[in-house]
DNA sequence: ATAATATATCAAGATATATTGATATATTAT
DNA sequence: ATAATATATCAATATATCTTGATATATTAT
């Protein structure tokens, strides 16, 4: 239970779902791409990051400065359910050059 | 999204989440036997249906004195699938008779 | 009509969660 | 080693949610 509770948790937040979209949408993003993309300070896209992994959707593989993020696979059939569901919200998924250097 | 987030919001409770398998065990239940099933007051256990019914979880049918509550039909994948994921989360079922006198 | 039972809603306080700015740590480039 | 960049965590405040007791409404039995 506590770990359905968190797995629900981590989406119960219309901040949350706005990145994990973006991230599935994107394939991997780097917390600055986050950050530039929705205009976010660094430590409150940390802490959702945070949140979403300890929900079990993201992995996080770090690579010389950065720490990208992704989808964690393989994923259960619950989470990919959600992230279907998620999907088809039509939640603004921003494109483009982010202004981070990597 | 208000919507998606309504029925996340509305399995995100320990509370709502034994009430919710409970009636789907169960098939259908008064809020009274919710009531003496665990031992919680009456509108503590309306205040949860109420959110469960509208995360669409729910339907009602008052028949006399009673509100009988049971699983919405014809329900939505998405929700079945968290049904289902909850069914396996090994909670509580109470069972046996209740003290309500319908 | 009155009493008893079932359910819903409101308001207040208690508890949990989100946000922010500041600070800490870690890696890379020079 | 130093500077720059990326990320994580902490503490304080703001916001949202849960619980409870009191009250309101609705139905049934007498």
């Amino acid at each position: 239970m506590d770990i359905f509770l968190k797995t629900i948790g981590s989406i119960n937040d219309e901040t949350r779902l706005k990145i994990l979209n973006f991230i599935n949408q994107k394939g991997e993003v780097c917390v600055c791409d986050i950050e530039s993309a929705f205009k976010m300070i660094q430590s409150r896209v940390s802490r959702h990051l945070k949140i979403l992994k300890e929900g079990g959707f993201l992995k996080v593989e770090r690579r010389g400065r950065w720490a990208f993020y992704s989808i964690r696979t393989p994923l259960d059939t619950f989470r990919q359910s959600i992230l279907e569901e998620i999907a088809c919200l039509g939640l603004e998924v921003p494109t483009g050059e982010f202004e981070c250097k990597k």
